[in-house]
Formats: structure tokens, sequence, C-alpha cells
DNA sequence: TCGAATTGATACTCACGAGGCATCAATAAA
DNA sequence: TTTATTGATGCCTCGTGAGTATCAATTCGA
């Protein structure tokens, strides 16, 4: 027993110190801890010497404590509580019923199946809180492998090996337009149309797999899209698009609500397919807290 | 050893995991606490049985906390630091260098030796609060047994055996009179010649001893004293003699500051002496605390 | 692709010390 | 005085923490 790092008394110590410090006799102390009165008594002496301060006062017939065991007496007496309850609410976090969960998120999750999720985890885990944060999918990634997060709403075609996902919804990208614009008339438009239009989209790093199959998408329609903007958040295109800007492409799901002065229209042929999973580390000891959170994402699927 | 109120695990358990659960690493871990690797290993089993609950994930190659375990680690941490001061705390209150002491005290004291002794002792034992009662002789004794307080300033000739006790003053008594009363003119008094002027008094219970060895006084220089009113604290009597309802007793040191409206003479002759001495419980195991305020009181009279 | 190094777990033995029983010394109550 | 009750001490037993040697699984380097 190396002494360095050796506390000199224990948990056993404490516990014994309190049933004295409180009955103020230890053969009654002994019983009720259900141990021989001489070993009670071994047990507080070799606590007294390991803290280097005498606690009781043994006057042979009475037993009082002195004001450094009253203070000890005070102190122990929370910690011994909490630590009681110790293993119920380790328990607790790892059967997931409590806990904070780290969740990260796309606008387009925020816009579909994220509310839905957090209602039917509330209503069914009340003790976790999760922590929501709005970052794109390459970020999301970096902080799925720091373990910042514990899973993400992501795009997942550029999803590396070793995590677990489930895909949500994949949409075709319709494109959002100043309700003003002469291509707003029409009911459904095609990429080919939006050559001379000016776009806002967002920027590379922030999902290059994406932002390079959106650039295919276009090449196939035959255009070279005219980017004068890239903005993150998503929402925050349609504002510019609102101010005159220039358009930007969207999935109907992200653009369900969209102020009077933009109009959204759906694109036939080739366009980017937004795509939504949840993704999540593939160790084999999910947090408590996760699968509960997975369960929850599952039961809002089905 | 008894299942019913036993941990089964040890501050030592607790030592151990947060040395594992900060590097990660069990042999390292193992290093750092002078033990060796297979005791640590065996040890953390031990406790997340105890727990019911898995701490770490072992991946042969890598480990890393669960979600309980994290728990665990930010619980623990704040614990074992307290855990880590509480023998220097204990002995700091043991020696008297911080700790609550309470006091009793009369009005003589607090117009003499207490605030010197109250402003040394805040110079050599900061940390030491003092919890200051006004109570008469008799109610101090009183407190004193059932250790209401640890010490008290009081009136020493009914102080029964087991008590130590240190003399401070012993003043003779002198008159407070109206400044308008015709005896206030002459230098000095003699009871002798009270005999005709109502007296405040202090109720005979709080100090019988001294109450009857005033009445003693005044049987000596051959009167009997009309009593108009018994009040306590002493200092209430003044106010009355300010009314001019009757003259009262008092030592020179508790009537240093007084009202315009009243004078203070000397008595010769027979007169009561008031006595001062610090007094406390006679136990072997004096409050460390106690300690240094009695310290305090003996730099204070040297 | 294969061997070397590194990881934490397991098997075995040893020794410290907590626990139990019997008993003592000191005090209080009869 | 006797008797009962207090906490402390002596001695023995046995559980368990710790050490050494070793294993199985994985990673890394060539």
């Amino acid at each position: 027993m190396p002494r360095e790092y050796q506390f000199d008394f224990e948990i056993r110590h404490l516990i014994y110190f309190r049933e004295v410090a409180r009955l103020l006799h230890f053969r009654r102390a002994a019983e009720s801890l259900g141990v021989a009165q001489p070993s009670l008594s071994r047990q507080i002496a070799h606590l007294e010497s390991a803290v280097g301060t005498a606690l009781l006062v043994r006057s042979q017939r009475r037993v009082e404590l002195t004001p450094a065991g009253r203070h000890l007496l005070e102190n122990i007496e929370p910690w011994l509580r909490q630590l009681k309850r110790l293993p119920a609410e380790l328990d607790a976090i790892a059967q997931g019923e409590t806990g904070i969960l780290r969740v990260g998120f796309t606008g387009l999750a925020m816009a579909t199946v994220l509310p839905g999720i957090l209602r039917e985890l509330q209503r069914t885990h009340p003790g976790i809180r999760v922590e929501l944060n709005e970052s794109p999918t390459a970020t999301q990634l970096e902080a799925l492998r720091s373990g910042d997060i514990a899973c993400g709403f992501l795009h997942p075609d550029s999803l590396p090996k070793g995590y677990h996902h489930r895909m949500l919804l994949s949409e075709r990208n319709g494109v959002v337009l100043p309700a003003d614009h002469p291509l707003a008339r029409r009911k459904t438009l095609k990429l080919h149309d939006l050559a001379k239009v000016p776009f806002v989209l967002f920027p590379r790093y922030n999902n290059p797999t994406f932002y390079d199959r959106t650039l295919s998408a276009f090449s196939e329609a035959g255009v070279t899209p005219h980017i004068v903007e890239e903005i993150w958040p998503r929402a925050n295109a349609i504002g510019l698009v609102r101010s005159g800007l220039g358009a930007t492409l969207m999935c109907p799901s992200e653009a369900k609500i969209l102020p009077d002065e933009v109009t959204f229209r759906r694109i036939t042929g080739p366009t980017p397919e937004s795509r939504l999973a949840l993704a999540w580390h593939g160790g084999a000891h999910g947090s408590g807290a996760l699968n509960a959170f997975l369960q929850a994402a599952g039961h809002r699927l089905n």
C-alpha cells in the first residue's frame, strides 16, 4: 500500500465515526453498525491518528465530541448522503434516464424531424438535457470524432467509416426566388433556366461533398452557376434572396415557411439532392442518453 | 465486514479511478499512484461492480470514460480535494486557529477588558469567530455547565468547583446619582449617607451571591436600602437614575462613560466590591479556539 | 504480412489489518 | 461494598489488497 497517494482513512472510518458521534456511545454504535465494539474502538482510534486530531473525548463513562469532531461530523454528513445515492445516479446516467447530450444539427433537421424527436425524448426521458449546436456537416464530423457531440444530424454522403447512421430524408432541391422575379411565374423550373440568375450558396468547406455535387448538377444541366455569395446557416440565404441579391437552392421541407417576398419552385431534371441522416459514433458502448435519443428518433420515424 | 452499513467501495477506489480517468491509461495511472498495474485494474473493476455501472470502456488499446464515469469524475473531484485538506482543517480547529467560540459576558466586561481581548484575538487568530452573549452571572454559570458557552466573563464569587477562572479586576462600587441631587455636590459619600435615597439594583437571581453581599454592605453601614426597581442589564439602571427614579451602585470602570445628567461619586467605608473573572470549563480537553481566547485574554492582562 | 511492442486482464502467492472473542480497568449505581 | 456498564487491549482468524509473472488482444513498423 503506497504512501504518497494514499489517504490514511477510508469511507468506512467516516461511517463508523458518524455513528459514534450520533449516539455518543461506542457499544450502541457498534451494535447499530453490526460490528463488535472493540473493532469499532480501534477503527475510530485509527481515524483519529490518521487525521492527527482527537475527535472524541472518552471519559470512561461518557463520550463527547471535540470541536474538530463536531466539524468533521457536520462536513461528512452531506457527503455520505450523496455517496449513498451515487450508484443509483450513475445507473440512471448509464441507462440514459438522465444526463447531458450534445447534438449537432443543420437547418434542415430543425425544419423537419428534430422538433418531434426532442418532444418525444422529453416525454420518455425528462431527465435528459439536450445541448443543441447548429453546425455544418464538416464541423459536425469533426465534433463527432472528438466526442464534442454524441450524434449529429448531417448530410451523410461524406460520412467516414466507423460511424452508424440512420437515413432520415432525401429531397430534390428546388429554387427560392424573389417573388417578383420573372421566372417565379412558372410553376416548375429546370436548372438550365437559371443559367443567368445570380446564386447564393454555402461555403464549400461546410460540406465539400454536397457542394461539389451541387456544381455537378449544374454542369449536368449544361450551365455554370453564377455564385455571388456563400453564406451559412442556410436560412440566411433566404434573407439575401429576399433582398433581391439572387436565388438559392433549397429542399422543400426547409423552404416550407418562407416570407411573402420570396417564392419556392420545384426543379425538374437534374438537381442536387439534400440528404439528412442522424449519425453517431460507432462505439459499442453507446451512452445511455444517446441510446434514449436514438430510440426517440426511431420512434419518430416509425 | 457487515453488509448493511457498508459501502462497497472506499476512498482508495475513488482516488484510483480519478487517476485512471485523468490519464486514461492504466499502466501510467498505476505508476503515478505507486501501485502495480494489475492491482489497479482489479480495484477499478471492483469499483465498477460496487456501483453497478461501467465507468470506463477498455478497448485493449484505448481507455475512455462512459457518461457515468465522466459524471463520477466530476462529482468526486471537489470532494477529494476537500478530503485532502481535512486533516489540516481539523488540526486548525483543534489548535484553535479557527472555529466558533460562544462567550458570555456582563456589562462590566464590555466596559473594560473585553474589547481589547477581542482585538487581540482577531490579530492572532483571524479565523475564530466569537459569538457574544450578554447575560448575568447565574445564567452564564448554567450556560457553562450545559456547554452553551465555552467561557464567560462573570462575577466569580459563586463559581462552583470544576471551573477554571482568572481574576480580571475587583473594584469598590461607587454611586451614580442624578447630577442635580443634593448629595452630588459632595466629592465622596458613605453608604450611610444614602439611607434615604431610593435605589435601583439588579434582580437577585442574576447573581444571588453579589446581591446578598450588596445588602450586607448596606447593613454594615447601618442602613437598609430603599430598593425601588430591579433591572438588567445594569446599563439600564443609568437610564433610570437619569430619569430621577433613584440612584444605583456601580463600579468606576462601568461608570466611566455617563450622560451629563448623572454623576458618579466614590464611596468610602463599606461598599460592595464588583469582581470580574474569566471562567471556563475545567475539562482537560479545552477546545483550541478556547485556548486561543484564553491566550488572548492573558496577553491583554500582562 | 509478420514479428515486436504495448495494452489491460488473469493466476497465484503473500502479508497487512479489520473483525471477532475474551478480558481488563475505570467509573457509576445499588 | 458489590454490581453493572463503559471503552480499551491482547490475541487469533481470515478476507482482500498488492506484488510478480504471464496472457490475450491490438497496434505499429519494416
